[in-house]
DNA sequence: GGTAGTAGCCATACAGTGTATGGCTGGTAG
DNA sequence: CTACCAGCCATACACTGTATGGCTACTACC
Protein backbone atom coordinates (compact mmCIF):
# COMPACT_ATOMS: atom_id res chain seq x y z
CA UNK A 1 0.00 0.00 0.00
CA UNK A 2 1.60 3.33 -1.17
CA UNK A 3 0.79 5.68 1.65
CA UNK A 4 0.74 9.24 0.78
CA UNK A 5 3.50 11.58 -0.47
CA UNK A 6 2.38 14.68 1.87
CA UNK A 7 1.26 11.97 5.01
CA UNK A 8 3.45 9.66 6.67
CA UNK A 9 0.26 7.39 7.33
CA UNK A 10 -2.39 5.94 5.02
CA UNK A 11 -6.02 7.78 5.51
CA UNK A 12 -8.35 6.01 7.77
CA UNK A 13 -12.57 5.73 7.98
CA UNK A 14 -12.12 7.00 11.45
CA UNK A 15 -10.04 10.24 11.15
CA UNK A 16 -11.85 10.80 7.70
CA UNK A 17 -15.43 11.22 9.60
CA UNK A 18 -14.17 12.44 12.67
CA UNK A 19 -12.56 15.30 10.99
CA UNK A 20 -15.67 15.53 8.94
CA UNK A 21 -18.21 15.63 12.18
CA UNK A 22 -15.49 18.51 13.23
CA UNK A 23 -15.82 20.77 10.06
CA UNK A 24 -20.09 20.28 10.05
CA UNK A 25 -20.27 20.99 13.80
CA UNK A 26 -18.40 23.87 12.88
CA UNK A 27 -19.90 25.86 9.67
CA UNK A 28 -23.09 23.39 9.15
CA UNK A 29 -23.72 20.70 6.38
CA UNK A 30 -23.11 23.49 3.73
CA UNK A 31 -19.35 24.26 4.98
CA UNK A 32 -18.67 20.80 4.49
CA UNK A 33 -16.91 20.18 0.91
CA UNK A 34 -14.74 17.56 -0.01
CA UNK A 35 -12.01 20.04 -0.90
CA UNK A 36 -11.86 21.74 2.79
CA UNK A 37 -12.42 18.06 4.19
CA UNK A 38 -8.91 17.07 1.59
CA UNK A 39 -7.35 20.12 2.71
CA UNK A 40 -8.08 19.21 6.69
CA UNK A 41 -6.91 16.21 6.28
CA UNK A 42 -3.25 17.31 4.28
CA UNK A 43 -4.48 15.21 1.52
CA UNK A 44 -5.51 15.74 -2.49
CA UNK A 45 -9.24 15.71 -2.62
CA UNK A 46 -9.61 13.00 -4.97
CA UNK A 47 -7.66 10.73 -2.56
CA UNK A 48 -10.81 11.01 -0.41
CA UNK A 49 -12.94 8.74 -3.16
CA UNK A 50 -11.02 5.97 -1.94
CA UNK A 51 -12.19 5.60 1.37
CA UNK A 52 -15.99 6.55 0.51
CA UNK A 53 -18.09 6.63 -2.17
CA UNK A 54 -19.11 10.13 -2.61
CA UNK A 55 -20.48 12.80 -0.67
CA UNK A 56 -23.83 11.99 0.80
CA UNK A 57 -22.12 8.49 1.73
CA UNK A 58 -19.60 11.01 3.52
CA UNK A 59 -22.34 12.57 5.15
CA UNK A 60 -24.11 9.32 6.24
CA UNK A 61 -21.01 7.94 7.80
CA UNK A 62 -20.68 11.01 9.94
CA UNK A 63 -24.58 11.29 10.82
CA UNK A 64 -24.51 7.25 11.90
CA UNK A 65 -20.82 8.64 13.88
CA UNK A 66 -22.41 10.88 15.84
CA UNK A 67 -25.73 8.67 16.70
CA UNK A 68 -23.57 6.20 17.98
CA UNK A 69 -22.80 8.30 20.70
CA UNK A 70 -26.36 8.95 21.80
CA UNK A 71 -26.33 8.01 25.57
CA UNK A 72 -29.71 5.99 26.49
CA UNK A 73 -30.68 5.44 29.63
CA UNK A 74 -31.35 2.19 30.65
CA UNK A 75 -34.23 1.15 32.23
CA UNK A 76 -34.09 2.04 35.93
CA UNK A 77 -37.78 0.71 36.98
CA UNK A 78 -39.11 3.69 37.53
CA UNK A 79 -42.37 4.75 36.40
CA UNK A 80 -42.56 5.18 32.05
CA UNK A 81 -43.45 8.72 33.02
CA UNK A 82 -39.98 9.84 34.81
CA UNK A 83 -38.11 7.29 32.23
CA UNK A 84 -39.71 9.12 29.47
CA UNK A 85 -38.85 12.56 30.77
CA UNK A 86 -35.23 11.14 31.26
CA UNK A 87 -35.27 9.69 27.40
CA UNK A 88 -36.11 13.04 25.78
CA UNK A 89 -33.38 15.03 28.34
CA UNK A 90 -30.76 12.83 26.79
CA UNK A 91 -31.95 13.58 23.59
CA UNK A 92 -32.04 16.95 24.25
CA UNK A 93 -28.57 17.20 25.03
CA UNK A 94 -27.50 14.72 22.63
CA UNK A 95 -28.70 17.30 20.26
CA UNK A 96 -27.50 20.09 21.77
CA UNK A 97 -23.79 18.73 20.67
CA UNK A 98 -24.73 18.66 16.55
CA UNK A 99 -27.29 20.61 15.64
CA UNK A 100 -25.82 21.62 12.54
CA UNK A 101 -26.18 17.92 11.82
CA UNK A 102 -29.57 17.55 13.15
CA UNK A 103 -31.15 19.38 11.40
CA UNK A 104 -29.75 17.92 8.21
CA UNK A 105 -30.81 14.61 9.73
CA UNK A 106 -34.29 16.01 10.02
CA UNK A 107 -34.55 16.67 7.08
CA UNK A 108 -32.51 13.32 5.04
CA UNK A 109 -33.58 10.80 8.03
CA UNK A 110 -33.06 8.26 5.46
CA UNK A 111 -29.39 8.44 7.01
CA UNK A 112 -30.48 6.23 9.83
CA UNK A 113 -33.02 3.29 9.00
CA UNK A 114 -32.78 1.95 12.35
CA UNK A 115 -31.95 4.39 15.37
CA UNK A 116 -29.85 2.48 17.61
CA UNK A 117 -31.16 1.57 20.15
CA UNK A 118 -33.15 4.39 20.77
CA UNK A 119 -36.30 2.76 19.04
CA UNK A 120 -36.19 0.18 21.62
CA UNK A 121 -35.98 2.17 24.74
CA UNK A 122 -38.62 4.14 23.45
CA UNK A 123 -41.14 1.25 22.33
CA UNK A 124 -40.65 -0.56 26.17
CA UNK A 125 -41.41 3.20 27.86
CA UNK A 126 -44.80 3.23 25.33
CA UNK A 127 -45.72 -0.17 26.38
CA UNK A 128 -45.08 0.78 29.74
CA UNK A 129 -47.45 3.65 29.33
CA UNK A 130 -50.20 1.18 28.26
CA UNK A 131 -50.02 2.19 24.64
CA UNK A 132 -51.53 -0.94 22.79
CA UNK A 133 -49.32 -3.09 20.63
CA UNK A 134 -50.86 -2.10 17.10
CA UNK A 135 -50.33 1.22 17.88
CA UNK A 136 -46.93 1.30 19.09
CA UNK A 137 -45.00 2.04 15.77
CA UNK A 138 -47.16 5.28 14.83
CA UNK A 139 -46.77 6.38 18.31
CA UNK A 140 -43.05 5.91 18.42
CA UNK A 141 -42.89 7.36 15.16
CA UNK A 142 -44.93 10.56 16.17
CA UNK A 143 -43.07 11.22 19.28
CA UNK A 144 -39.50 10.81 17.69
CA UNK A 145 -40.42 13.65 14.90
CA UNK A 146 -41.93 15.70 17.81
CA UNK A 147 -38.92 15.72 20.05
CA UNK A 148 -36.52 15.74 17.17
CA UNK A 149 -38.24 18.76 15.63
CA UNK A 150 -37.97 20.80 19.07
CA UNK A 151 -34.80 19.81 20.33
CA UNK A 152 -33.28 20.44 16.50
CA UNK A 153 -34.97 24.02 16.63
CA UNK A 154 -33.49 25.12 19.89
CA UNK A 155 -30.16 23.80 18.90
CA UNK A 156 -30.34 25.79 15.67
CA UNK A 157 -31.85 28.75 17.47
CA UNK A 158 -34.46 28.36 15.72
CA UNK A 159 -36.81 28.48 19.19
CA UNK A 160 -38.75 31.60 19.78
CA UNK A 161 -38.19 32.85 15.98
CA UNK A 162 -41.78 32.26 14.93
CA UNK A 163 -43.43 33.50 18.64
CA UNK A 164 -40.67 35.24 20.28
CA UNK A 165 -40.98 32.72 22.88
CA UNK A 166 -37.48 32.56 24.43
CA UNK A 167 -37.44 30.19 27.52
CA UNK A 168 -35.94 26.87 25.76
CA UNK A 169 -36.55 25.17 29.06
CA UNK A 170 -39.76 26.21 29.37
CA UNK A 171 -41.01 25.24 26.31
CA UNK A 172 -39.14 21.96 26.35
CA UNK A 173 -40.80 21.45 30.03
CA UNK A 174 -44.45 21.61 28.58
CA UNK A 175 -43.55 19.65 25.42
CA UNK A 176 -42.48 16.53 27.69
CA UNK A 177 -45.52 16.98 30.05
CA UNK A 178 -47.98 17.29 27.30
CA UNK A 179 -47.27 14.38 25.59
CA UNK A 180 -47.09 12.33 29.11
CA UNK A 181 -50.56 13.68 29.80
CA UNK A 182 -51.70 12.40 26.33
CA UNK A 183 -50.03 9.07 26.81
CA UNK A 184 -51.56 8.98 30.48
CA UNK A 185 -55.02 10.27 29.30
CA UNK A 186 -54.59 7.59 26.42
CA UNK A 187 -57.70 9.16 24.52
CA UNK A 188 -55.99 8.73 21.14
CA UNK A 189 -55.90 4.91 21.52
CA UNK A 190 -59.30 3.97 21.97
CA UNK A 191 -61.44 1.38 20.43
CA UNK A 192 -63.07 3.07 17.42
CA UNK B 1 -38.25 50.25 -19.25
CA UNK B 2 -36.31 48.42 -22.16
CA UNK B 3 -37.74 45.13 -22.50
CA UNK B 4 -36.23 41.79 -23.23
CA UNK B 5 -34.54 41.15 -26.53
CA UNK B 6 -35.88 37.66 -26.71
CA UNK B 7 -39.37 38.53 -24.56
CA UNK B 8 -42.61 40.66 -24.66
CA UNK B 9 -42.61 41.66 -21.43
CA UNK B 10 -40.61 43.05 -18.59
CA UNK B 11 -40.35 40.46 -15.88
CA UNK B 12 -42.56 40.30 -12.87
CA UNK B 13 -41.94 39.08 -9.29
CA UNK B 14 -45.24 37.50 -9.76
CA UNK B 15 -44.09 35.28 -12.40
CA UNK B 16 -40.55 34.93 -11.00
CA UNK B 17 -41.88 33.52 -7.64
CA UNK B 18 -44.87 31.49 -9.30
CA UNK B 19 -42.15 30.01 -11.64
CA UNK B 20 -39.46 29.31 -8.69
CA UNK B 21 -42.34 27.88 -6.45
CA UNK B 22 -42.65 25.34 -9.34
CA UNK B 23 -39.40 24.45 -10.08
CA UNK B 24 -39.10 24.01 -6.03
CA UNK B 25 -42.35 21.23 -5.88
CA UNK B 26 -40.85 20.03 -8.83
CA UNK B 27 -38.02 19.06 -7.69
CA UNK B 28 -37.20 20.24 -4.26
CA UNK B 29 -34.99 23.42 -3.46
CA UNK B 30 -32.08 22.29 -4.51
CA UNK B 31 -33.08 21.68 -7.87
CA UNK B 32 -33.93 25.57 -7.76
CA UNK B 33 -31.31 26.94 -9.49
CA UNK B 34 -30.96 30.84 -10.69
CA UNK B 35 -29.92 29.68 -14.37
CA UNK B 36 -32.55 26.93 -14.37
CA UNK B 37 -35.23 29.40 -13.48
CA UNK B 38 -33.71 32.11 -16.14
CA UNK B 39 -33.82 29.27 -18.81
CA UNK B 40 -37.64 28.53 -17.47
CA UNK B 41 -38.53 31.91 -17.96
CA UNK B 42 -36.67 32.53 -21.46
CA UNK B 43 -34.54 35.10 -19.66
CA UNK B 44 -30.64 35.54 -18.96
CA UNK B 45 -29.68 34.10 -15.25
CA UNK B 46 -28.46 37.78 -14.06
CA UNK B 47 -31.67 39.62 -15.44
CA UNK B 48 -33.25 37.91 -12.34
CA UNK B 49 -30.91 39.90 -9.94
CA UNK B 50 -33.07 43.18 -11.24
CA UNK B 51 -35.64 41.60 -9.50
CA UNK B 52 -34.25 39.73 -6.37
CA UNK B 53 -31.60 40.50 -4.21
CA UNK B 54 -30.23 37.12 -3.75
CA UNK B 55 -30.91 33.89 -4.08
CA UNK B 56 -31.66 33.55 -0.15
CA UNK B 57 -33.98 36.28 -0.63
CA UNK B 58 -36.01 34.89 -3.68
CA UNK B 59 -36.74 31.85 -1.71
CA UNK B 60 -37.83 33.60 0.94
CA UNK B 61 -40.40 35.12 -1.23
CA UNK B 62 -41.26 31.81 -2.78
CA UNK B 63 -41.80 30.78 0.63
CA UNK B 64 -43.87 33.83 1.98
CA UNK B 65 -46.20 33.47 -1.52
CA UNK B 66 -46.76 29.41 -0.21
CA UNK B 67 -47.31 30.83 3.15
CA UNK B 68 -49.90 32.92 2.00
CA UNK B 69 -51.78 30.66 0.86
CA UNK B 70 -52.68 28.58 4.11
CA UNK B 71 -56.37 27.94 4.51
CA UNK B 72 -56.95 28.99 7.83
CA UNK B 73 -60.12 27.80 9.45
CA UNK B 74 -62.10 30.85 11.29
CA UNK B 75 -64.08 30.58 14.66
CA UNK B 76 -66.94 28.54 14.39
CA UNK B 77 -67.78 28.55 18.08
CA UNK B 78 -66.84 24.70 18.30
CA UNK B 79 -65.39 23.11 20.94
CA UNK B 80 -61.49 24.10 20.67
CA UNK B 81 -60.84 20.28 21.02
CA UNK B 82 -62.57 20.38 17.10
CA UNK B 83 -61.32 23.50 16.56
CA UNK B 84 -57.46 22.32 17.55
CA UNK B 85 -58.16 18.82 15.04
CA UNK B 86 -59.55 21.24 12.22
CA UNK B 87 -56.34 23.87 12.26
CA UNK B 88 -53.87 21.02 12.62
CA UNK B 89 -56.02 19.88 9.12
CA UNK B 90 -55.39 22.10 7.45
CA UNK B 91 -52.02 22.98 8.10
CA UNK B 92 -51.49 18.77 6.70
CA UNK B 93 -53.30 19.77 3.43
CA UNK B 94 -51.68 22.74 2.97
CA UNK B 95 -47.70 20.91 3.67
CA UNK B 96 -48.58 18.34 1.44
CA UNK B 97 -48.90 20.73 -1.22
CA UNK B 98 -45.37 21.81 -1.04
CA UNK B 99 -43.67 18.91 0.66
CA UNK B 100 -40.01 20.41 -0.53
CA UNK B 101 -40.74 24.45 0.58
CA UNK B 102 -41.63 22.91 4.01
CA UNK B 103 -38.86 20.90 4.89
CA UNK B 104 -36.72 23.67 3.77
CA UNK B 105 -38.82 26.67 5.69
CA UNK B 106 -38.46 23.62 8.74
CA UNK B 107 -34.53 23.70 8.74
CA UNK B 108 -34.77 27.60 7.34
CA UNK B 109 -37.14 28.98 9.83
CA UNK B 110 -36.26 32.59 9.65
CA UNK B 111 -37.93 33.20 6.01
CA UNK B 112 -41.31 33.44 7.55
CA UNK B 113 -40.88 35.83 10.87
CA UNK B 114 -44.81 35.98 11.21
CA UNK B 115 -46.40 32.42 10.56
CA UNK B 116 -49.51 35.16 8.74
CA UNK B 117 -52.51 34.41 10.90
CA UNK B 118 -51.59 31.23 12.08
CA UNK B 119 -50.30 31.95 15.39
CA UNK B 120 -53.33 34.04 16.11
CA UNK B 121 -55.68 30.94 15.41
CA UNK B 122 -53.67 28.88 17.09
CA UNK B 123 -53.56 31.32 20.22
CA UNK B 124 -57.39 31.73 20.20
CA UNK B 125 -57.50 27.81 20.67
CA UNK B 126 -54.98 27.83 23.29
CA UNK B 127 -56.58 30.40 25.20
CA UNK B 128 -59.95 28.42 24.99
CA UNK B 129 -58.09 25.03 26.13
CA UNK B 130 -57.23 27.21 29.24
CA UNK B 131 -53.27 27.46 28.23
CA UNK B 132 -52.20 30.41 30.70
CA UNK B 133 -51.10 33.79 29.15
CA UNK B 134 -47.88 33.28 30.06
CA UNK B 135 -47.25 30.00 28.70
CA UNK B 136 -49.22 30.89 25.43
CA UNK B 137 -46.03 31.92 23.67
CA UNK B 138 -44.06 28.67 24.56
CA UNK B 139 -46.97 26.10 24.18
CA UNK B 140 -47.91 27.52 20.90
CA UNK B 141 -44.30 27.36 19.86
CA UNK B 142 -44.32 23.72 20.64
CA UNK B 143 -46.82 22.53 18.85
CA UNK B 144 -46.27 24.53 15.64
CA UNK B 145 -42.66 22.51 15.40
CA UNK B 146 -44.37 19.17 16.71
CA UNK B 147 -47.40 19.13 14.29
CA UNK B 148 -45.05 20.80 11.45
CA UNK B 149 -42.20 18.17 11.54
CA UNK B 150 -44.79 15.73 11.52
CA UNK B 151 -46.32 16.57 8.38
CA UNK B 152 -43.09 17.46 7.13
CA UNK B 153 -42.14 14.55 7.37
CA UNK B 154 -45.08 12.98 6.01
CA UNK B 155 -44.88 14.91 2.65
CA UNK B 156 -40.95 13.99 2.16
CA UNK B 157 -42.10 10.66 2.29
CA UNK B 158 -39.90 10.33 5.41
CA UNK B 159 -43.16 8.85 7.63
CA UNK B 160 -41.95 5.32 8.74
CA UNK B 161 -38.23 5.55 8.07
CA UNK B 162 -37.95 5.07 11.41
CA UNK B 163 -40.24 2.57 12.84
CA UNK B 164 -41.94 0.79 9.51
CA UNK B 165 -44.92 2.22 10.45
CA UNK B 166 -47.17 2.89 7.17
CA UNK B 167 -50.31 4.17 7.99
CA UNK B 168 -49.59 8.16 7.75
CA UNK B 169 -53.40 9.08 8.51
CA UNK B 170 -53.05 6.62 11.52
CA UNK B 171 -50.03 8.70 12.61
CA UNK B 172 -51.18 11.69 12.53
CA UNK B 173 -54.41 11.10 14.19
CA UNK B 174 -52.56 9.80 17.19
CA UNK B 175 -50.54 12.94 16.78
CA UNK B 176 -53.45 15.25 17.44
CA UNK B 177 -55.39 13.29 20.03
CA UNK B 178 -52.11 13.22 22.18
CA UNK B 179 -51.79 16.57 22.00
CA UNK B 180 -56.01 17.45 22.81
CA UNK B 181 -56.08 14.80 25.72
CA UNK B 182 -52.57 16.42 26.76
CA UNK B 183 -54.33 20.40 26.55
CA UNK B 184 -57.03 18.75 28.60
CA UNK B 185 -55.25 17.66 30.87
CA UNK B 186 -53.72 21.14 31.98
CA UNK B 187 -50.79 19.09 33.69
CA UNK B 188 -48.02 20.78 31.76
CA UNK B 189 -49.56 24.28 33.46
CA UNK B 190 -49.41 23.83 36.96
CA UNK B 191 -48.17 26.65 39.03
CA UNK B 192 -44.83 25.06 40.35
C1' DG C 1 -37.67 68.48 -29.54
C1' DG C 2 -33.50 67.43 -27.43
C1' DT C 3 -31.10 65.43 -23.69
C1' DA C 4 -29.99 63.21 -19.34
C1' DG C 5 -31.26 59.45 -16.55
C1' DT C 6 -32.38 54.97 -15.84
C1' DA C 7 -35.01 50.43 -15.91
C1' DG C 8 -34.38 46.25 -17.87
C1' DC C 9 -31.57 43.02 -19.90
C1' DC C 10 -27.44 40.60 -21.12
C1' DA C 11 -22.23 38.75 -21.91
C1' DT C 12 -18.33 37.74 -19.62
C1' DA C 13 -15.76 36.22 -15.82
C1' DC C 14 -14.42 34.32 -11.21
C1' DA C 15 -14.33 31.37 -7.45
C1' DG C 16 -16.33 27.56 -5.74
C1' DT C 17 -18.70 22.82 -5.92
C1' DG C 18 -18.86 17.27 -6.79
C1' DT C 19 -16.63 13.90 -9.22
C1' DA C 20 -15.06 11.07 -13.77
C1' DT C 21 -10.89 9.72 -15.82
C1' DG C 22 -6.42 8.16 -15.98
C1' DG C 23 -1.72 7.89 -14.32
C1' DC C 24 1.99 7.37 -10.80
C1' DT C 25 4.33 4.77 -6.91
C1' DG C 26 5.60 1.46 -3.89
C1' DG C 27 4.30 -2.56 -1.00
C1' DT C 28 2.72 -7.33 -1.22
C1' DA C 29 1.29 -12.11 -3.06
C1' DG C 30 2.56 -15.78 -6.07
C1' DC D 1 11.29 -11.58 -10.07
C1' DT D 2 7.00 -10.36 -11.58
C1' DA D 3 2.23 -9.11 -11.53
C1' DC D 4 -1.04 -6.88 -9.07
C1' DC D 5 -3.22 -3.32 -6.80
C1' DA D 6 -4.00 -0.05 -2.76
C1' DG D 7 -3.35 4.53 -2.12
C1' DC D 8 -2.69 8.87 -3.85
C1' DC D 9 -2.80 12.61 -7.07
C1' DA D 10 -3.34 16.01 -11.48
C1' DT D 11 -6.37 17.34 -14.73
C1' DA D 12 -10.74 18.26 -16.50
C1' DC D 13 -15.89 18.86 -16.92
C1' DA D 14 -20.21 20.47 -15.84
C1' DC D 15 -22.46 23.00 -12.66
C1' DT D 16 -23.35 26.61 -9.01
C1' DG D 17 -24.08 31.92 -7.28
C1' DT D 18 -23.02 36.35 -8.51
C1' DA D 19 -19.69 40.80 -9.38
C1' DT D 20 -18.78 43.78 -13.06
C1' DG D 21 -19.71 46.47 -16.84
C1' DG D 22 -22.08 47.51 -21.10
C1' DC D 23 -26.12 47.87 -24.27
C1' DT D 24 -30.83 49.64 -25.49
C1' DA D 25 -35.04 51.84 -25.34
C1' DC D 26 -38.08 54.24 -22.62
C1' DT D 27 -39.33 58.31 -19.44
C1' DA D 28 -38.77 62.96 -17.33
C1' DC D 29 -37.39 67.37 -17.71
C1' DC D 30 -35.77 71.72 -19.86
Amino acid sequence: MANSARRGEPLTPGEIYETALRLVDAGGVEALSMRKLATELGVNPMSLYHHVDDKTALIREVARLAVSRLQLPADDGSPWQEQLRVLAGAYRVYAMRHPALMSYIDAHPAVIQADSGMMAVLSRILRAAGVPERDLGHTAEVLIWFVSALVTAEGGGMLGMRTGAVDADRSFEIAVELIVDGLAQGGAFKRP
